[in-house]
DNA sequence: CCAAAAGTGTTGCTACTACACCCATGC
DNA sequence: GCATGGGTGTAGTAGCAACACTTTTGG
């Protein structure tokens, strides 16, 4: 074992390969709400391991790119989407969790609009989004449903998906991540769709209204809803929170 | 590229030695409050590179552990502590974060009674528990601050401090990490001193006392504190919350 | 006019704060 | 008795929930 007199000249002796290392990936949890329930895109395996059970996007991480580029490139290449709003989740490092080797995998949630996630659909068919719903039997176990049922998820990611639901559900109320679950014009009721079908439970109307707009993150347009076959409700847009930034 | 047609085969093939790995890391911020300040154990480093700067207990994650058992492991070796509240924090992993190579940084974030720091202490030469406090020019930067002065953090350790501290800010006063920091019986003024020092500000008496009671967090033991030149305050214990668990 | 959903006024509850005061102990 | 901090009573305030009500649209 060397011991050099300088910084630089200990750099270059120092070998990176004396150990074994783990692979590292980015795992992604693009939630939204889509008919008044929580939905999260998954993608189909086509390979083994796990053939034809489905997956959150992912990807490894390259010894060059950071972990934030690695999951904005994973959410462009493998989900065809951008401009989602993208926060770090959790790492998950159970030493079995992959059976092809160790990987850890650092997850992400990342929130958009329902709609956005139309092209993504139609760019790739292995892709689909499924409803979160809790399991009918088990407790706070959860599922993800599609077209013909329950969608069998692989490796860990019920796991990753069902903490993805609780930290969602448990900033929706004090943060203003709810916005970008929504396009950027909105009406209220639209608002209260969103945070009942993530918190599962059903609001006062009057009272979530006073509550919403108390807080400043409303900023009024003027414009109404069109289309309804009743009286229109006004449009709102989000005000990036004033006390915060 | 093979496709072998069922899943044990296909693992045989398979070459975990494809792709270049980062290194992963555990850190681990070991945060008390003591005397009225919060602080955190740091260990001086010997060698290149940032040697005789501080950094945060840590170590490299072998393939066969999980990522909690890493940080139990780093928690009894490197800090001679145990049965700490543990709880992950973030993973680190900006590409030039360390010099040698890459390192990939899950950090996790542990709580202990002041007292229990001293056996660490003694036992190794190179810890020392710095005082954490705001850098007083900057707005809210943290400095970490030893007998000698202001203790330089090596790598992107005042970051990962900085994450710890405002996370434990968060959850103070809807989760019951408080007691964590203090020993098994204790008074409500300590308790009510841990939570001023990680908030940063003074809180009304009656107010902390009474919300802290119609919690149901703390059972009552009947003793009383000795050796005061006053009226011995109540010692209470902590009752795990019987509503989450 | 009617149905349907938007939006408002009012009341009451709960959590929390502020302030004033009493209580128990060592010296 | 007195200084010191522990502990309690009382009142006021802010946020929020429940309910009843009015308003505005399409048909």
């Amino acid at each position: 074992m060397t011991m050099p007199g300088n910084e630089a000249a200990f750099l270059a002796d120092y070998d990176p390969q004396a150990y074994d290392r783990p692979s590292v990936a980015v795992d992604l949890v693009l939630m939204s709400v889509v008919d008044g329930a929580p939905a999260a895109l998954l993608a189909q395996r086509a390979e083994h391991p796990h053939a034809g059970q489905w997956v959150l996007p992912g990807g490894f991480v390259p010894m060059n790119e950071d972990l934030d580029a690695a999951a904005r490139r994973i959410l462009s290449d493998k989900a065809h989407l951008d401009g989602a709003y993208i926060e770090q989740l959790y790492t998950f490092g159970a030493v079995d969790r992959d059976p092809r080797m160790r990987v850890i995998s650092v997850a992400y949630f990342a929130l958009l609009p329902a709609d956005r996630f139309a092209a993504a659909l139609e760019a790739d068919p292995a892709l689909t989004l499924a409803r979160i719903a809790f399991a009918p039997s088990g407790e706070d176990r959860l599922q993800a449903r599609g077209r013909q049922g329950v969608l069998p998820l692989a490796f860990d990611h019920a796991e990753i998906l069902s903490v993805a639901m609780t930290r969602l559900r448990g900033k929706i109320d004090y943060s203003d991540i709810a916005f970008a679950l929504l396009p950027e014009r909105f009406t209220l009721r639209a608002l209260q769709d969103v945070h009942e079908a993530i918190l599962g439970v059903s609001l006062n109307k009057p009272a979530f209204r006073r509550r919403m707009l108390d807080r400043g993150w409303l900023q009024p347009t003027g414009e109404r809803e069109t289309g309804a076959s009743f009286r229109p409700a006004e449009l709102f847009r989000h005000r990036p929170s004033p006390v915060t930034s």
